[in-house]
DNA sequence: TAGATTGTTAATCGATTAACAATC
DNA sequence: TAGATTGTTAATCGATTAACAATC
């Protein structure tokens, strides 16, 4: 699914680790926030939801930021988390498709506090433009490319319908972005070099459903 | 993640293979509407993003469902993994938290469509009861237990912000709720027999931008 | 029968976990 | 020094993939 670059650096951190250092990062936010300094493994996986061996497994791919008999230096070890995934950075995104879902996204506080700078939003729909959603206007579509080249952006977010989605992401990866975070039902075909990562509402619903089911087949009747 | 009853039945598909079935149904639903009869593991597993062993190897779990030499039967195929994944029944869902993604969630159509029904939207603010959403009406949190009971509500979803989520956990889970899809930050602890799946939007962001960090390390300066 | 394609086996790969030596 | 806790090793587990015998 993600697809990378030949010229990749040396130190590789496994998928599984990468898509849980973000959860811990915000673990460890939340502990400074609450005024904790230092935390052991076992305090900071609990917050995390992980058990403290695979915490401690994860975090020794990004090398050695604990004292043994101490425990970590919260502030510290968040930093060299932020250092790692990229929250340090300004990361330029354009939204593409403002329906329901598009504004959810756009006023999802989440993003901005995390390095993500939502520069455009766009729409297929001309009903929609000028439309100001979150402080910014919602424009054509046809301003992707524009946009792209003037923001620097690497980073796209498809909510359109699924109809749409390959379209959209086409042009994207025309224009030069290289990762895109797709909400439409379907699948994307990109180029090699460009990263993909779906979220599908009712998948994760079915999925759910799936174990309720088993669930009320165990039950006496 | 997902803890389960000591009565769950014989036969056990891997949780990957789960989280496909669903692709693979929307994939055969296709298919179907697009007037394709019959069609290979090739075939389908292109339209599913997937490779063909992977597909086989899925469906395997499930039993035969195919033709040697032929392929598959789509309708056949598309209702077998449909009574499988439970999209044959119907299931009242509450949603709770009727902010911008309450509201997206509560108009998005990929789930009434798979056999979930939205039978209530709560939200604790008063200032959002009686608005209507979607074509229903937005009522107090504290409307929980009754409308649990009488729709017999086993799936609840999350959308609240993050302080509030673990309160509209448990009062989910004291009336019975014993599956929850979370979209707010931070860990639930929630007690064995509940299944619990989290959407974190800025965690798939910033996975993207981990990759795109690299990326941009191996280019020439 | 010959060609096509499934269902299954076995090898490989990656992720998780427990245990503990290293060391503060 | 004694107690605590990390970082790492090694075992286990689960998922992926290629290959091919079974069979339509």
């Amino acid at each position: 699914m993600t697809a990378r670059t030949s010229t990749e650096s040396a130190r590789d951190i496994p998928e599984a680790t990468v898509a849980r250092l973000p959860v811990y990062h915000r673990a460890l936010t939340a502990l400074s926030e609450a005024g904790t300094s230092t935390c052991s493994s076992e305090a900071l996986a609990a917050a995390a939801g992980v058990n403290s061996a695979k915490l401690r497994k994860d975090l020794s791919y990004l090398g050695s930021y604990g004292t043994r008999g101490v425990g970590y230096d919260v502030d510290y070890l968040r930093y060299q988390i932020a250092r790692e995934i990229g929250v340090t950075q300004d990361w330029p995104v354009v939204i593409v498709g403002i329906g329901n879902l598009g504004h959810a996204l756009a006023n999802y506080s989440g993003f901005s506090s995390r390095g993500f700078r939502t520069v455009a939003l766009l729409d297929a729909d001309p009903s929609r433009h000028g439309e100001v959603v979150a402080g910014i206007n919602v424009r054509p579509f046809d301003d992707l490319e524009s946009i792209v080249a003037e923001h620097g952006v690497a980073i796209g977010v498809i909510a359109t319908p699924a109809v749409a989605a390959q379209a959209v992401a086409d042009r994207m990866v025309a224009c030069g972005v290289t990762s895109i975070l797709n909400f439409a039902a379907g699948v994307l075909a990109v180029p090699a070099g460009v990263d993909v990562r779906k979220v599908d509402l009712s998948v994760e619903l079915q999925v759910l459903a799936y174990h309720e089911q088993r669930k009320a087949q165990g039950e006496p009747a």
